[in-house]
DNA sequence: CTGATCGTTCGAAAAATCTCGCACGAAGAT
DNA sequence: ATCTTCGTGCGAGATTTTTCGAACGATCAG
């Protein structure tokens, strides 16, 4: 099991505030760190199946080198998943705190699944 | 007492996650905001004293256009504060949570007294 | 009034970012 | 082996952002 591809990741410490905010402040971004935070680890095309894949590395590398996700390589496929302790030992709560004040959208209603392992409501 | 100039501010409901993130994204800009939080209203020219002029206009423009600050000319110059109570009722923590992220740069030194509470008064 | 200072706007230039087609190597299926 | 699918890197083009000088009106001091 030689891993194909290896993936640079920021260490804990060398995530940066600034990068971190600008990789969220695209609505296209931070709705797959939505879905990160719904879903734990998911295939990277489930973060825009209708995104050209070129584009789809682009926004996946970004999301990567800011320190915001772990990316792996399982197969043909990488996996993503959001870096919940780092991200919450550098910015506690800074991840719950954007998400909260962005709102779903709601033409996403295909997840029925008993997800509820994020804590709590979102009003309005 | 015609105010001369005006500035537009989006409603409370218009700011926007995505835009404040953005404007949160830029160290340069971060760091004004972390002043607002600290010293309250200042003048526009404390928030970059050796920027050139129309850099500066550029940057609070551009916070203001987010929703983060309120500009009100006085005479020549021109005051900017937090939006603290809008962004506080739009997105709880947000602000508090980015800058306890964000250590403030040690350059500065000219800091008076020690951060500790930044809910209080801070009026001229 | 004159002169100085301030913020804004315009314009242009530079830099960064975004999008996406294409070719390539790697991995799985047959 | 071949064929297909996947992610990545490259390159180009388009769009956005950043910077800052110059000109302008407004404000204040004299």
């Amino acid at each position: 099991m030689t891993p194909a591809r290896v993936y640079q990741h920021p260490e804990t410490s060398e995530i940066a505030m600034p990068k971190v905010l600008f990789a969220l402040s695209e609505p296209l971004r931070l709705n797959m760190v939505r879905m990160l935070v719904e879903r734990g680890e998911v295939d990277s095309i489930e973060l825009g199946p209708e995104l050209p894949r070129s584009t789809l590395t682009h926004h996946t590398s970004l999301l990567r080198e800011s320190g915001i996700v772990f990316v792996r390589a399982e197969g043909r496929k990488c996996m993503i998943r959001l870096r919940e302790d780092d991200l919450e030992a550098r910015f506690p709560g800074l991840i719950q705190t954007v998400l909260n004040g962005y709102p779903a959208p709601v033409d996403d209603v295909d997840d029925v699944d008993d997800v509820d392992d994020v804590d709590d409501e979102e009003g309005a």
